[in-house]
RNA sequence: GCCCGGGUGGUGAAAUUGGUAGACACGCAAGACUUAAAAUCUUGUCGCUUUCGAGCGGUGCCGGUUCGACCCCGGCCCCGGGCACCA
């Protein structure tokens, strides 16, 4: 500590916090290294998107990271807690087009600045590993590992929709279609389609699904809503003949259904738009080719296809039942995906809910093949719905009527496969990854594409495909698109003349192994060293709920192939989960989209960290979503001046407390004594398992108020009043760090780095009386006070016997007595 | 539309294993100090009734299980997050 350390009567956050802040970061004090002998902790929170200033959000999302890492350094952890920046996305564009400044510049100043407001709330950062993941020392290694990915077999190149802007002649992500519109231009919108790579996430969909059942650190919603996305399903995927051979088609349509059992009630077929059998039609009818125009006009948004009316038209194309062999007449349908499974599906109106209201619309057949067992008591009528219970049985289905579900499913299933005409089948409604962009703020995609060869990666040698850094954007195209010194290149493999690919990664890319980096990040002889081995996994990892698929997602993928490949030993990124709910701000999530208000500066600079930290955890327990409100941290800081500042500075000017007697105590010394302790081990469980920090709070609260109302000045009274006031300051030092390293200077001489958390004295837990309720019918009806563990007998007797209690027994017959111990008593009356 | 959450005083919330609903705060009201204000301190504060002992109602809505339900079960309403190019 500096040999003035701030020293005043009041408290003067402004001044008090630079000082603390300054030690810290001139003693490097959490800067970490591998060599220990503690156990490691490897604590991290989401880093952010350097969008220009912080946002509550972000506020609430770090200081919920640095007080579990300040509180697991406190209990004797070797901890790692890192900060850097993801750095690479839209908003850097946007900026660029409005403000006229290359992206580069624009993020490296919103990172300078941002970066002062971290180090101003006090975050216990370990500065030294710093990166930003447009650093092209970060992302050589994110095109490297791509190129060991490619030639694992786990990236391919397909056709994919975007949203396309034909006025600004661009690609837009989903965000900036507003209403079906441009968000710049006020152009309509067109799905077009464009050649992408995909990385093979699927090939890890089983690993991906079993393994959550590993994560018992994970909440339980996140990982039920990660089950749902990859959606595992047992079916059957099958081929109906076509009535004739359809160019490009082939001879027949293959579907994917977890029905089988109910294939004798598909009526008709339904393709998407872009499936070969629907470019066919529309080559033979106007009508049809409309429709398919049509079909463009909807943004690529799964929400969007789900609000729309469903639409269709007859290709004029005929199956056949693989089955029966009947025509089965094929339409173009709005909802069908060519990204899922093979872009067409059987629809059995009776006993769907989306088929039976397009066959209504269109006037199809609807069969119903399933009816429920006549003891269920379900009601049925395929005229008014579809029947979508799986517990009836088969009908109208010739030899396989009476079968339920399975015995259906089995019986079907196994006739196509012996016909040669389907399979069993597990799908995941998981979807490969598609990883390009066509932006320019980006980490380029290192593929030569060469006339001869083919899409060529590029060599290692000559990573990273570095992206310019000075250019203009005009809004129009990604500037690389348009710049030869860029594309221009040769094979690597054959030495003609090539051209790189202009597409840049989703920055999702960049998120999903920036946890492994902190461990290496100054490591420039490959992508990891044996420090990631070290750190991983991360053991709590800190972050916005909105975040439970995708980013969560992707980096578990990341995380094992990477250990396929033999950097890291660990099969998932991270041991524990704590996904935040959203600060909200009137009504809805903080972002930079959304209105960037609750800038935290002025709060800052007025009422101190220590304040805006402590307020913000009180506010809420981490799960909650809550609209954010200034209030607290005018009373956090009232708090902090006059409860704990001053409490201890008055308790020092007393003199030095004598060592604690427990033999002495009085009755009052004892009483406030459990309350210390009571406190010392609530607020490890908030801390350590509960992770409630406002109960921490607010617990703490209470016991400065008892220390308040204590008024003791005996040597014995000092001592205790001593006791509380460390534990106290100690409980709140991960809160409110600042306030706590100075006040522990003074009560205990050591500095915050040095000090260990409390240990619970056992002893001064137990109680002499505990307070007992007696209750009539289970209403509250009285009080009274036993022994701890006085037996159930005593207590009814005692209960019987409490004045208030008495009348509502008068006259009744007791039928039940329920007594329990140290809790309550209560009389069943009639 | 689909998947996942949430809903408790005027406000943020607490109640950890089914056992005193509203801890701890904010706000508000009254009082103390002050020429005054700010700051600080004290008291009160879910609603209704009250003989001031207490009684009745009350945790989004409707129903159920239980001696007892904010908590478990069924149905509904509203709000938030995600839905694969915001990050």
């Amino acid at each position: 500590m500096a040999e003035q350390m701030y020293d005043a009567p009041t408290y003067d956050p402004r001044t008090a916090e630079k000082e603390v802040q300054q030690y810290w970061l001139d003693n490097g004090i959490y800067e970490v290294s591998e060599d220990s002998p503690k156990p490691k902790f490897y604590c991290l929170a989401m880093f952010p998107y350097p969008s220009g200033q912080l946002h509550m959000g972000h506020v609430r999302t770090y200081t919920l990271g640095d007080v579990i890492g300040r509180f697991q350094r406190l209990k004797g952890k070797n901890v790692l807690h890192p900060m850097g920046w993801d750095a690479f996305g839209l908003p850097a564009e946007n900026a660029a087009i409005k403000n006229k400044v290359p992206p580069a510049e624009w993020t490296k100043s919103n990172i300078a600045y941002m970066k002062q407001q971290l180090v101003s709330l006090g975050f216990s950062y370990a500065w030294n590993r710093e990166f930003a993941t447009c650093d092209p020392d970060y992302y050589r290694w994110e095109q490297w590992f791509f190129t060991r990915m490619f030639n694992k077999g786990l990236v391919y190149k397909k056709a994919a929709m975007v949203n396309w802007d034909p006025v600004d002649q661009t690609v837009l992500a989903n965000e900036q279609v507003i209403d079906g519109r441009g968000w710049r231009s006020g152009a309509l919108v067109e799905r077009r389609e464009l050649a992408q790579w995909f990385v093979k996430i699927t090939d890890y969909a089983e690993e991906l699904l079993d393994d959550l059942d590993k994560l018992d650190g994970w909440p339980e919603k996140i990982k039920t809503m990660q089950r749902n996305w990859i959606g595992r399903s047992e079916g059957v995927e099958m081929t109906f003949p076509l009535r004739d051979p359809i160019k490009d088609a082939g001879d027949g349509l293959t579907v994917y259904t977890t029905r089988p059992d109910t294939l004798m009630g598909a009526t008709y077929m339904a393709v998407a738009a872009q499936h070969p059998i629907a470019k066919a039609a529309a080559l033979k009818s106007e009508q049809v080719a409309d429709f398919i125009a049509q079909c463009a006009q909807v943004k690529v948004a799964e929400a969007d296809m789900a609000k729309m009316e469903k639409l269709g038209i007859d290709t004029g194309f005929t199956a056949q039942h693989p089955l029966t062999g009947d025509d089965v007449p094929i339409w173009v349908a709005n909802f069908v995906l060519m990204e899922y499974g093979s872009g067409a599906v059987m629809s059995v109106p009776g006993h769907d809910q989306r088929d039976w209201e397009f066959a209504k619309k269109y006037a199809l057949p609807i069969k119903q093949v399933v009816k429920p067992r006549p003891d269920s008591g379900e009601e049925c009528d395929i005229e008014i719905a579809a029947y979508l219970g799986k517990s009836g049985v088969l009908m109208n289905s010739a030899e396989y009527d009476g079968l339920d579900f399975e015995a259906g499913f089995s019986a079907i299933a196994d006739v196509l496969v012996e016909k040669g005409l389907g399979n069993k089948q597990v799908n995941y409604r998981l979807r490969d990854w598609g990883v390009s962009r066509q932006r320019f703020w980006g980490c380029p995609i290192p593929i030569v594409n060469c006339s001869v060869c083919g899409p060529v990666v590029v060599p290692e040698a000559e990573l990273p495909v570095l992206l310019p850094a000075d250019v203009a954007l005009s809004g129009v195209t990604s500037p690389i698109k348009t710049m030869p010194e860029f594309y221009q290149t040769t094979c690597p493999k054959c030495g003609i003349d090539a051209e790189r690919e202009t597409d840049t990664f989703d920055t999702f890319m960049e998120s999903s192994w920036y946890h492994v980096r902190f461990a290496s990040s100054d490591y420039n002889e490959g992508m990891l060293d044996q420090r990631a081995k070290y750190w991983s996994s991360v053991d709590h990892y800190v972050g916005g709920e909105e975040h439970a698929i995708l980013h969560l997602l992707y980096t578990r993928f990341f995380h094992k192939v990477m250990r396929d490949e033999g950097m890291v030993e660990s099969d998932e990124p991270f041991v524990k989960l704590l996904a935040l709910g959203m600060v909200l701000q009137n009504g809805v999530k903080m972002s930079k989209s959304s209105g960037d208000a609750g800038d935290p500066q002025k709060l800052l600079d007025t009422y101190g960290a220590d304040a805006v930290r402590m307020a913000m955890m009180f506010a809420a327990p981490p799960e909650h979503s809550f609209e954010w409100s200034e209030h607290g941290v005018e009373s956090a800081n009232r708090w902090l001046r006059t409860r704990l500042w001053k409490t201890v500075v008055e308790h020092l000017a007393q003199g030095e407390a004598p060592l604690l007697e427990l033999a002495k105590l009085d009755q009052g010394q004892k009483e406030l004594r459990r309350i210390v302790h009571e406190t010392i081990q609530k607020a490890d469980d908030d801390y350590g398992r509960r992770l409630t920090f406002n109960t921490v709070i607010s617990s703490v609260m209470s016991l400065m108020n008892q220390v308040m109302k204590f008024d003791d000045n005996s040597p014995q009274g000092l001592a205790v009043t001593r006791e509380a006031l460390v534990a106290a300051v100690t409980i709140m030092a991960p809160i409110t760090p600042h306030i706590c390293q100075l006040l522990l200077k003074k009560i205990s001489n050591v500095n915050l780095e040095q000090v260990e958390w409390l240990a619970v004295d056992e002893a001064a837990l137990l109680k002499t009386t505990v307070d007992m309720i007696v209750q009539v019918n289970g209403k509250l009806r009285g009080k009274f006070t036993a022994a701890p563990d006085t037996g159930k007998a005593e207590l009814e007797q005692m209960a019987k016997n409490v004045e208030n209690v008495v009348k509502f027994l008068a006259g009744k017959t007791l039928r039940k007595v329920i007594v329990v111990p140290n809790k309550l008593v209560n009389f069943v009356v009639s």
